[in-house]
DNA sequence: TTAACTTTGTGAATGTGAACACAAGTTAAA
DNA sequence: TTTAACTTGTGTTCACATTCACAAAGTTAA
């Protein structure tokens, strides 16, 4: 299984398991088996199997997982070991509640750059960095910042992200409410609260 | 197609489609093709007209598409017409800035309740909302409440969705970050910033 | 009325991920 | 050493979602 394709759906999960590890390695356990993981989890054993069987194998067959081991390979594959630096965009609402969001540091996200087309906000600083004007999103690839925030209204996110491809950024975390089209090599991840909100109704059945 | 299962994937994708339609209809467009969907939304036209499909035939071939009768069409299935209530559970900073949040009016909920287990939050008020004792709970019955929105720490999400759902909750948004789990009636929506987050270093790659 | 052109709606083919079953390896106790 | 009880890793099967191709239906213009 070694050379395939990592389908994106274990990606997705990765996180979870990782978070679940580390609770479990709080508590003190030192090994697990994929039935306990799953348990904790409500998933199913053979899926964790799965999973972690693309990146090679991690277990001991009859005995299970080092808890310890495994975290330390799923940091490994998420590239949670390294810290990456941000460029946030757009300083309103939004954006400063993205800006004290405590768990960007916890996976190695630091915000290293925020930029506003607002004239009253700019030269003003947050947590210590300083607001720039939008033009200065060019400055990033020299700043060694491949990872852009778009927390800009609707109206601007194209925009935004089409500045944040030119300046060489090569990932982008989405918070604004519509897709945004990049090329292929840019990996666009899409927050989008109110979307998955309003798929809620469907599945509640009307009183 | 009309007597199929609707696929999960379709209902994710009706918000995008729905917030993109009302935004033609805002510019004063009447009618729309799936090929012109397509190209704003950077989708397939042939994944919309299948979307659509499943419903029934919403279009008229040679023709397209009428935006404001596809509009009253998405919102009725979404069940975005009806105004459902929902209580809040755990009044902290996450609690708060979920209260705040413009996106809940616009899909129809209106957060009617709120609770939480600190004596010093209980009695005061948000917003018109009086927070009461998480043991208050289970009144939702009566109060005719079928959604549920989780904003307590980690530990307590667990607890919080059981008693919601021996409240007769049928529908959890989750915004704790772990699974929680539930009677397969009950339909959860988790969502996670930080899930989403931990997974893009993933796919930068390493300079 | 006819022909050329659009655009939808949908059966079929293809692709992808989930579920399963079981062989292979480990432990422990008789 | 043998046997029984576990647990992982993975080939296979199955279910679901996407993509494709095209018939059906409508429009326009001559």
């Amino acid at each position: 299984m070694r050379y395939h394709k990592i389908p994106d759906e274990t990606i997705r999960r990765l996180p979870i398991y990782y978070r679940a590890l580390l609770s479990f390695e709080q508590e003190g356990h030192k090994g697990l088996s994929s039935k306990g993981l799953a348990d904790f989890l409500g998933a199913n054993p053979w899926q964790i199997r799965k999973d972690f069987s693309y990146f090679g194998a991690f277990g001991t067959r009859g005995v299970g997982y080092n808890i310890e081991k495994l975290i330390r390979q799923i940091k490994k594959i998420l590239k949670l070991d390294i810290v990456h630096k941000t460029a946030l965009v757009g300083v309103g609402n939004l954006g400063s509640a993205v800006f004290a969001y405590p768990g960007f540091a916890m996976y190695g996200f630091e915000i290293a750059a925020a930029f506003d087309n607002d004239p009253n906000k700019i030269g003003k600083k947050i947590k210590d960095i300083t607001i720039e004007d939008v033009s200065n999103i060019q400055t990033l690839r020299q700043r060694d910042i491949k990872i852009g925030i778009i927390t800009v209204p609707l109206e601007a996110s194209q925009q935004t992200a089409d500045s944040l491809v030119s300046a060489g950024v090569t990932g982008i975390l989405n918070f604004s409410p519509c897709r945004v089209t990049v090329p292929k090599k840019v990996k666009v991840i899409t927050i989008n609260i109110a979307m998955d909100l309003a798929r809620l109704p469907y599945y509640i059945p009307v009183s």
